[in-house]
DNA sequence: TCACTATATGCAACCGGTTACACACAAACA
DNA sequence: TGTTTGTGTGTAACCGGTTGCATATAGTGA
């Protein structure tokens, strides 16, 4: 009993032409004609075939998605802001996760859908992203904009949130306003783009002050609560003012420990990064870096219809700041 | 330069059903014609377009999760859920949320869209549902499932979490091991389905331990934790044992109430419920009912792929069972 | 009266696949 | 030798829409 433009057109004895047309509100149909057709599909409640009409115009409205998992605070905030601005670009979202698979199947599977399924643009943020994926994903034919990698040789879209200066806010925090000198800083994993970025920042704030680099008071952490508990003992030793830790993760294992640590009878600072949506919870509440994902969503959204409209010839290469989270861990 | 089967039968002089048998691995081709065909699919990375091919079968092998937001824990495990068992089938997911939508609105939309992508099947959960938008999705001649709502009038597929057993569950640790006997209780909006089984729960549990009801113990909140905090001074008033919030959102509001308030030099205890995922972070770490979202999600996923495989005649309805996290708020 | 334009409609090809059916040929069986 | 069976291949219709082009009629200005 499904109805087809065919089956309308037969019904009120014209051609699937004008029916097209009725729908489209395109070309002239007969008053007439216009209301016996808009009257057989407000009574049967006719909609028509997407697959069919992408088929037959070039376009699909789809954009595709990629990110490793969907839960999570900071995808699914990316995740809403690519889908409200998708949304109100009157393009779907078509998410693709690609969870604990390794790279290569990830990159065969993820890019082989979407073309399958003949997006019209993509949204790539793959922390483990290698530049011969992205150079693939390029090739595809169709607008990517890739989001937290960029790769300066290559001619694409990358949207950036800036680690560097996040972590020189925080340094600033930490010196201007709380003098602290000492400060311990816990890296993430050493193949995390993002944790050379706010290392490097750690290490450059330092240096424009005039306080030199101190290698001792740099701990080598795993972005995880339990790598950070391994390394507080080490870190209680070098008698630093206050632990800089580059995620959150790890700023609550080290909150964790000295808490548990009877031995330890001052307050230790302790700062993050992330602003992950416990942190204000924690006791005490984190002082932390916020990355504003929510917008990093809308923006990739907007510049993907953006490229797919004709309106960016040029490579697009955007970097977003992120915002100092004053709260208590920091010693405020 | 898209290639197409038409193009790849023109290439090694064959016809297109031919490039469509070695590409479905179906019927008889010469291992002549096959090396022919793979080779030039091999060389240029061809892929299907899955527009064409749904609309020839008449699948799309595509299920349509309806939701009120992607993010936040409770839906992005639940999407987590029905995503992963969904790929497991061979299916994928179109998400469609609907955010801050008028009730009315949000109806005709979501089943607009999911029909004109014509999915094979929809996964509805929809904390506001009404029999009226219930019947419309069944009639859509596809197969639904609910979640988290139940008409028990209709021949629907529905999967919900018992909210009373759920309550139940936290009474009896509260009335048995640590023997409270008056237990607060803050409901959430009376128009809430889940609030008011959790309050049932409450109501039957002290009456089969033949503690009697008292109005007096009942607050009716709004599932914030503003709309807690205003009830705080008016629930201290009644000096109950413990407060018992059928959300962990309240929960957290009178804690904080409890905290700031200096004049109460006591430990008050408060349970929530949902298990947020703050609430293991917050002081005191709270007490709480875990909903298992994440094994809804794949329950979910599994029906529906079995319905469609005709295998479920009759309205499947079926309930989850809640778990009872115990932490330290409630005085453990 | 003629040329031109605005309005109204339909034919048929096309988008990129699938599939029922017909046909051809070889080997195997009766 | 005639019939069946197993292989291999192609034709053409179909899924449900869009669209370029042709055609027809009525009204308008010259």
């Amino acid at each position: 009993m499904k109805l087809t433009i065919a089956k309308i057109a037969e019904m009120t004895g014209v051609s699937k032409t004008t029916v097209s047309r009725v729908l489209n509100n395109s070309g002239y149909v007969s008053s007439t004609n216009r209301s016996k057709i808009t009257a057989i599909i407000d009574k049967y409640g006719y909609v028509p075939d997407s697959r069919a009409i992408s088929l037959s115009k070039t376009r699909t409205e789809t954009i595709g998605l990629v990110i490793p998992e969907t839960s999570g605070p900071f995808y699914a905030e990316l995740l809403s802001g690519v889908e409200e601005s998708l949304r109100d670009h009157e393009h779907f979202t078509l998410i693709m996760t690609f969870g604990n698979d390794k790279p290569h199947r990830v990159r065969q599977r993820y890019l082989s859908i979407m073309r399958q399924k003949r997006v019209d643009g993509m949204i790539i943020f793959d922390p483990e992203l290698e530049i011969t994926t992205a150079r693939e994903a390029s090739a595809l034919g169709i607008p990517v904009v890739f989001l937290g990698k960029d790769f300066p040789d290559l001619p694409l879209h990358s949207i950036c949130v800036d680690n560097f200066r996040g972590a020189v806010l925080m340094m600033e925090h930490l010196m201007r306003h709380h003098n602290y000198r000492r400060i311990a800083f816990i890296t993430g994993p050493s193949d995390s783009q993002d944790s050379l970025e706010r290392f490097r920042g750690y290490k450059h704030s330092l240096e424009t002050v005039g306080i030199g680099f101190d290698d001792e008071l740099v701990s080598r952490g795993d972005f995880t609560r339990q790598g950070a508990q391994r390394l507080y003992n080490q870190i209680i030793k070098t008698d630093a003012d206050v632990v800089f830790a580059s995620n959150d993760e790890m700023a609550l294992g080290i909150i964790e420990s000295a808490h548990d640590e009877s031995s330890l009878n001052r307050f230790l600072p302790v700062v993050g990064y992330d602003d992950a949506i416990w942190s204000q919870f924690i006791e005490p509440p984190l002082t932390t870096i916020r990355q504003p994902m929510y917008q990093l969503g809308r923006l990739a959204g907007h510049t993907i219809t953006e490229t797919i409209a004709g309106k960016n010839a040029d490579s697009v290469r955007l970097t977003l700041n992120t915002h100092l989270v004053v709260r208590r861990s920091c010693g405020c």
